[in-house]
DNA sequence: GTCTATATGTGGATAGAC
DNA sequence: GTCTATCCACATATAGAC
C-alpha cells in the first residue's frame, strides 16, 4: 500500500482473486493464472513461493480489515443503532472495494495452510464484537428479544452475500445500498 | 425414493455430498470418496459414471425441489403475507433435510458439465417466482416501498447461508426457528 | 524477470481378473 | 460388484539458460 502502481505481487494476487471467484481456488490452475497475467506459469514463482501464498495474501488482509473495523465500531462512543448502520456500512464499503477477494473469504478459507488458524481466529473475533454488540442492543431495548444467534447469522448472511450482487448492481450508490440494507435488516420489509 | 434401504448410488451421492461440503467439489478426489464409502475408486464407477454425474444427482434434485415449491407457493390462494412465510419455511426445512447437498448447490454449481444450463434455469425460474410475491407484496401494500432487488437478495442471502448453521444447532426446533426467522426477516430486529 | 524443459506427484477413468 | 494394475492428462513446483 505504498503507491499507486500495483507490483507484480499485488496484479497476481488481484487477477487470482477473479479466478477464485469464478471457478473456486482447488479448480484455478497457477498456468490459467499465469496466462491471464500475461507469462508462463514458472514465471509466477519469481513472485510469490506457491499457490497457497497466494490465497493468503487474499483472505488474511481482508479478515484483519473486518475484525479491525467492528472493534473500533463496538468501542466507539456512539449509540447501538449507530453501531448496527456501521457494521452494515464497514460490509458495503469492504465488499464493494474488493469483491472478488470476499468470495475467497467466503469460500476458500479451508484451503488456507498456515493461515488457516490466524484465519479462524479473526473470525471468532468478529463474531464475538458482533455478539456484544447485539447484546448491548437487547440490553438497551433497542433490539427485539430474539435469540442472539438468529440476529447474527440472520444479518450476516445477507451481508456475506453481498459480493454476489454488488458486482452486478454497479450503478447502484454506496449510500443508497447502505440505506436501503439498514432498513431492510433491521426495522425489516413489512409495512407496519 | 421408492424404498428405505439406501441404494448403492445414493449412498454414493450422500457421502459425496458431504465431502464437497467440507473441501468444496474440486478438491474431493474420487480416492477420497471411496475412501469414506468403504470401497476401491475403480468400483465406485459401477454405480456412477463420472465424478460429474455425482455433482449432478447432488444439485439439480434440490435445485427442482426449491422451484416446484415457490412455484406452488406463488399460485396458492392465500396471502402475500403467508406466501413469503411459506418461501421462508420451505428453505428450513429443504436446509435441514439437505444442508450438505446445499452447501454444494450454492458453492460448486459452475462444475456441473450439462447440467449446469438446467440448473441455471432453475435457479433464475426461483428468483422470477419470488419476484413476482415481492410485488404482489408491495402492489397490497403489505412490503415497504424498497427496492424489489434489494428484498430479494437480502431475504435470499440470509436464507442461502443456513446450510452453515443449521447442522450447528441442532437443538433447535424447525418450527421454532422458522418463527424466528419470519419475525427477523420480515419485522426486523429493532424494536417500534 | 521470463523463458524452456522437466521432475515429481496425483487427478479421473478404464481393463480385465476374480 | 469389487479388486489390482495401469493409462494418460495435468497439477505444483524447480533448474538453469538467457
Amino acid at each position: 500500500m505504498k503507491s499507486t502502481t500495483l507490483t507484480r505481487k499485488q496484479e497476481i494476487c488481484i487477477t487470482a482473486a477473479r479466478l477464485f471467484k469464478q471457478k473456486g481456488y482447488s479448480a484455478v490452475t497457477m498456468r490459467d493464472l499465469a496466462a491471464e497475467v500475461g507469462v508462463k506459469a514458472a514465471s509466477l514463482y519469481n513472485h510469490i513461493a506457491s499457490k497457497e501464498e497466494i490465497l493468503n495474501e487474499v483472505i488474511v488482509n481482508i479478515a484483519e480489515s473486518f475484525t479491525e473495523g467492528i472493534q473500533d465500531i463496538r468501542l466507539a462512543d456512539t449509540k447501538v443503532a449507530e453501531k448496527l448502520e456501521a457494521v452494515i456500512a464497514q460490509h458495503v464499503h469492504l465488499t464493494a472495494d474488493n469483491p472478488y477477494g470476499m468470495a475467497s473469504l467466503n469460500n476458500d478459507w479451508m484451503h488456507l495452510g498456515e493461515g488457516k488458524e490466524k484465519y479462524l481466529a479473526l473470525r471468532s473475533s468478529y463474531e464475538q464484537h458482533f455478539r456484544e454488540i447485539i447484546k448491548e442492543g437487547k440490553a438497551q431495548n433497542v433490539l427485539k428479544d430474539i435469540d442472539e444467534e438468529i440476529i447474527l447469522f440472520s444479518t450476516l448472511g445477507t451481508l456475506r452475500n453481498l459480493y454476489l450482487w454488488i458486482p452486478k448492481k454497479a450503478d447502484l450508490q454506496r449510500s443508497k445500498l447502505i440505506d436501503s440494507l439498514c432498513e431492510t435488516l433491521l426495522n425489516g420489509v413489512k409495512t407496519a
